[in-house]
DNA sequence: TTTTGCTGTTAAAAAAAGTTAAGCCAAACG
DNA sequence: CGTTTGGCTTAACTTTTTTTAACAGCAAAA
């Protein structure tokens, strides 16, 4: 799907920085550690982040510090700032630096989650496609705008041929698990919802057979494979 | 060059409203303070906010239960709860929803003006180059006027026009969810009011006919997208 | 091999949306 | 006042999209 966010992690204090990483790694995103302000900074220099993380208490170069030094070069990234201390005078140094939140220890895993995601979901909106066009065989196939151009003619696919082709696309060679696919399009796996399915993957099929490189093969009790010869 | 930034305030208890929304004005806000969730709901709907605080426990209509309607039409504007227990479910349960931050009674002014302003900061930069002015190719479209620039003339729309079609641009490339459009601008969602607004996308539809790079496409069972290509 | 469950396919039914026109109501006009 | 006008809703009919039904074929288990 999307590409990975990056979130440069700084955070001094060898523990808390691996449970962190870990929990955020696992969550999806792609994390870089660093063990000082110094390091970090360096790191944003060198490559691009879509979030920040800094703990305020650090040697060699503190988190405000690199705040700041980041904001220079970055005035948009966001930054979110860890602290041992609720004192509300960090935290207002902190949004004055161009702080995006500000959380004391101890907090709860989810609730930073839960941050990073107020934080980005209105950042990342616009940054994000540019309209993906497909090309597999003598198809082009382009998911945003629903369309399939075929040898002869363009076709306009419904909602659901659409989700569904979107998503055999995305995993091609793989198996896309039935019930899966049906939680995913119809919102439930029952029985009805397979039939129909069933029905889409018919209409699919009728559409692509075209091209004969390309299959969508079915895996017994598992689900569908799109293939491309 | 600024227009003011205007604020959308729910809070059921007189003496706080009175308080937030004159230190707010001072503070060079346009504030609008609605004394339950169903008030905001109805002011946010027929004027547009930067901004929005809400109190989580009110009559009628919860600062939740708002914030969800909101999110409904509104992927982005930020919202701020206000909430008189810090329980960490509520909290979550708020982020879940798209909270921008928290901030637990008491508080000082200060400090919710520090996080306005984070929150702002941020978000400003997107909305000024986005402004809720379309151009795309040949029409020009300004909301505030109900004008609709067309290569032959100017089109002057009716409100119900200029309401939908003012969702439609700002949820750009999004899915506007039909139920919610029309408890946004019809206040319920029944049949009939959902076969009229059917009648208006059909006249949205012919009105931009002549730019073939805007769509309004259908998504089956879940409302409508304004695509530009 | 037989049975059972899963899938392929086509057709019919149902639901949602597209379109056009008629009806209704309130504000503006004569 | 009665009439016109503009905006919105309701109605009627059409088309599209999705679901359900029906039956045939095939794969895996018994």
């Amino acid at each position: 799907m999307n590409k990975k966010i990056s979130l440069l992690l700084a955070e001094d204090d060898e523990n808390l920085g691996q449970l962190l990483y870990t929990f955020l790694k696992t969550k999806g995103f792609e994390v870089e550690l660093a063990r000082n302000g110094k390091i970090a900074f360096e790191k944003f220099t060198t490559s691009s982040f879509d979030f920040c993380i800094f703990d305020v208490m650090m040697p060699v170069m503190d988190g405000f510090t690199l705040a700041k030094e980041i904001r220079e070069i970055d005035r948009k990234v966001p930054i979110l700032f860890l602290t041992a201390k609720a004192m509300k005078e960090d935290k207002l140094e902190g949004f004055a630096i161009g702080a995006d939140d500000y959380l004391a220890k101890p907090f709860s895993m989810e609730e930073l989650l839960a941050r990073i995601s107020a934080i980005l979901r209105r950042v990342e909106v616009k940054s994000t496609e540019a309209a993906a066009h497909l090309k597999v065989g003598k198809i082009d196939y382009e998911p945003e705008l629903r369309l399939l151009h075929l040898e002869d003619g363009t076709k306009k696919l419904t909602t659901k041929e659409n989700q569904l082709l979107e998503l055999l696309v995305k995993n091609e060679n793989e198996i896309l698990d039935r019930q899966a696919t049906l939680r995913a399009i119809w919102g439930d796996d029952n029985y009805f919802n397979g039939r129909s399915m069933d029905v889409y993957i018919a209409k699919l099929r009728k559409l692509l057979k075209e091209d004969p490189a390309i299959e969508i093969m079915n895996v017994h009790g598992k689900g569908f494979k799109f293939i491309v010869k």
